[in-house]
DNA sequence: CACCCGTGGAA
DNA sequence: TTTCCAAGGGT
């Protein structure tokens, strides 16, 4: 904040803006503390655009705790599909099951319990009780460390925890105790729109008047500072697409870890094709392979996928636990897709296996299915 | 505290 | 092509 500006004058500026300009969302339509906290848990780490048709599919399919509580895994998990960090979807139905066994289905009015449900930290207990329930907590989220940063010049590297607890007590002192929620959103609404991170749009802000470094002339673009990250390592897989007529297989990730309980093609970890899936007790009729890799970058991995095909007339067991790690093998058909939870990987790797498995058939005609012979 | 956990868009 | 990062949480 600058010398000259008050607080009061600061919130009434920022709410003012905000009843004016916010962006029409669909969790601001009919606000709801359960379909705040699933827009919360969907927001993590993930852009507004990105998250609203999931969210109004997800709604329309489970629009109460008890509904969610009571739904399968995979059919939440495939309503998250393509949205990233699975693991999100597990916790919100954990925390949907948590509301209906230790609170009768009403949702938790109290921080204490808000903080205790799964997959809600500081940022999300923040959210959901001062936009659900009116409760004073300020959230302090990437738009908050960058517009607090910016208002009051900080220098400090965001990523101490020293740090953190400046700008979490900042933020709490500037809340506006009488509208919390919306005061809450006004500032990542700033952050997100105006106060952004590469083209922070001062001329257009409401207030660059209480900002310290827009008064003291300073560059924005370098608050906040942040130390820099880890680069990405690098690993290769062999994927198997193992088809028989009308069928092929998919492999379902372990409960834990990456893309858990997804479905994927089998894969193992190597440089290289291998010549044969041992794990595979048929006998192969044909084989090929993609001619690319499939490249896929995660976070902090960047991924290379080489696809080898194997082609039997039966459909016939592998070698049960094999490949290693998997939750569960099953011979799927094209129709099934339409139910399961599947990775980005998976869905980049189909039309492309479909492509190459009709070139090496051709003639092909009436080809009516997108995947290989069925 | 460092690391893990997805994906898409922008520059 | 590479890098950053987006309404973070758990371990």
């Amino acid at each position: 904040m600058s010398p000259t500006s008050s607080i009061p004058d600061f919130r009434r500026a920022l709410l003012a803006w905000y009843d004016r300009e916010q962006r029409q969302l669909p969790w601001r339509t009919e606000p709801a503390p359960y379909r705040t906290l699933v827009s919360e848990l969907m927001l993590q780490q993930t852009q507004v655009q990105t998250v609203i048709p999931y969210f109004e599919r997800f709604l329309k399919r489970f629009p109460s705790p008890q509904a969610l509580a009571e739904a399968e895994e995979e059919e939440v998990l495939k309503h998250w599909q393509g949205l990233g960090y699975y693991r999100r979807a597990r916790y919100l139905q954990a925390a949907a099951r948590q509301i209906v066994a230790e609170h009768q289905g009403r949702f938790p009015s109290e921080k204490a319990a808000i903080d205790a449900l799964p997959g809600v930290g500081d940022y999300t207990a923040a959210a959901v009780a001062s936009i659900g329930f009116g409760l004073p907590y300020a959230c302090v989220d990437g738009n908050v460390i960058r517009v607090v940063s910016r208002l009051f010049a900080l220098d400090g590297d965001t990523a101490t925890g020293a740090v953190k607890k400046d700008i979490q007590a900042k933020a709490q002192d500037l809340l506006d105790p009488q509208r919390p929620g919306d005061f809450n959103q006004a500032v990542m609404e700033l952050g997100a729109t105006r106060c952004s991170p590469r083209q922070p749009s001062c001329l257009a802000c409401p207030v660059a008047g209480h900002c310290a470094v827009n008064q003291k002339g300073l560059d924005p673009h370098i608050y906040p500072f942040k130390s820099k990250k880890v680069k990405p390592g690098k690993i290769d897989y062999q994927a198997l697409f193992l088809f028989a007529p009308g069928r092929f297989l998919l492999a379902k990730r372990p409960e834990k870890g990456l893309m858990a309980s997804m479905w994927e093609l089998p894969a193992q970890e190597s440089g290289h094709f291998i010549a044969w899936p041992e794990w595979f007790d048929g006998e192969i009729s044909s084989r090929g392979h993609l001619a690319k890799p499939i490249i896929h970058r995660f976070t902090h991995l960047h991924a290379t996928y080489h696809v080898a095909m194997f082609r039997s007339d039966a459909v016939l067991p592998w070698r049960e636990g094999e490949p290693a790690g998997y939750r569960e093998f099953r011979w799927v058909e094209e129709h099934e897709l339409a139910q399961l939870p599947l990775t980005k990987v998976l869905q980049k790797a189909l039309p492309l296996i479909a492509a190459a498995i009709q070139d090496e058939r051709k003639p092909c005609p009436n080809a009516t299915s997108t995947l290989p012979g069925l």
